[in-house]
DNA sequence: CCCGACTCCTGCTCATAGCCGGACTTTAGC
DNA sequence: GCTAAAGTCCGGCTATGAGCAGGAGTCGGG
């Protein structure tokens, strides 16, 4: 299909919610839309592909690893497709971040709590564990079910309410 | 010296403290401890690069980074060296990893609120803008002054005492 | 004017992100 | 069974950034 897409990524930037991480999430809540109609129902990864704009063989990598780690179940043959492989109030997105990136932080390809910090930068240690902290306090309370019917905890609306969430800096 | 240092490092990691923030952060510290003593005083690179352990060559690159963005000043020539050029209460932590890896936070290379949504996945982007502004909460409040005085903000205190904060997960 | 220390440029290696193509396997329906 | 549709798996491709290192330039003090 004719959409330019970017070449690459920005690598540099602190916290990146990566293309499998953000694809992966739009096929779920596709996913989750249908579970809602009929949840023993199939649906085509070309279908998925296609309404929400992913490359098919990107998005097939996505799934499948999705499916070993539980959160899709695939079907294959004439009439197979995929389905959410347990309901949508029981996944976050924690845990498909994790599924398809690994753990949430970490510093310099290590544990926050990995690493040795000397002398003056002993306290550096601790703001490294409160961000991770903070992330999954929002990435562990948000479900597909909470996306799906607009219904977002109390503690992410906050959040988003407070002066300047919106605005870049 | 003869630490093994790993050979890359993992970008598939949704949160990656970058060896840049860290280093830098760590660098700092050490100017922070150095202005408490005489704030018009010259640290030279290679000090800091010994006592932190961290590639020379390496740090010089992020000394200057730094530089451009005057949160330190530098100074060439035999009495030469690097301090802070400004207050370290003025200094946080997110002014340090903007400065050296640009914005707090992207998906797929983009600004949260630069990307389009359809159908079902339309709340997905209020969940990304959450993550960056529960980011925002924990680095713009911590300065180079708490870190260096143990004094850690109480808002940032309370991530770190919640149950599990310190566990991998 | 010389030496020590910062500055800037170039470039290297490696891993990963993001994306295809193609071969194989399963399932349904004739 | 045969065939077509659809998922699975294998390999590979290009681009980019992370994490360095070497070396020439340049500034300042004694």
């Amino acid at each position: 299909m004719g959409v330019t897409r970017r070449a690459g990524c920005r690598h540099n930037v602190e916290v990146n919610i990566s293309a499998k991480a953000d694809y992966g999430m739009r096929a779920l809540l596709e996913l989750t839309g249908s579970y809602a109609i009929n949840p023993a129902a199939w649906l085509k990864g070309d279908a998925i592909a296609t309404t929400q704009d992913i490359p098919m063989k990107f998005l097939e990598g996505i799934l499948r690893q999705l499916r070993m780690s539980g959160i899709v179940a695939s079907r294959r043959g004439a009439e197979g497709g995929y389905r959410l492989g347990r309901a949508p109030e029981s996944i976050t997105v924690a845990d498909v971040i994790r599924a398809l990136d690994g753990p949430l932080a970490a510093v310099r390809g290590q544990r926050p709590e990995d690493i040795e910090y000397h002398g003056t930068s002993e306290n550096l240690q601790q703001v490294w564990v409160a961000v991770r902290g903070a992330l999954r306090g929002v990435l562990e309370s948000v479900t597909l079910a909470d996306l799906a019917s607009d219904h977002i905890p109390e503690g992410v609306k906050s959040l988003l309410s407070q002066p300047g969430a919106w605005e870049r800096r």
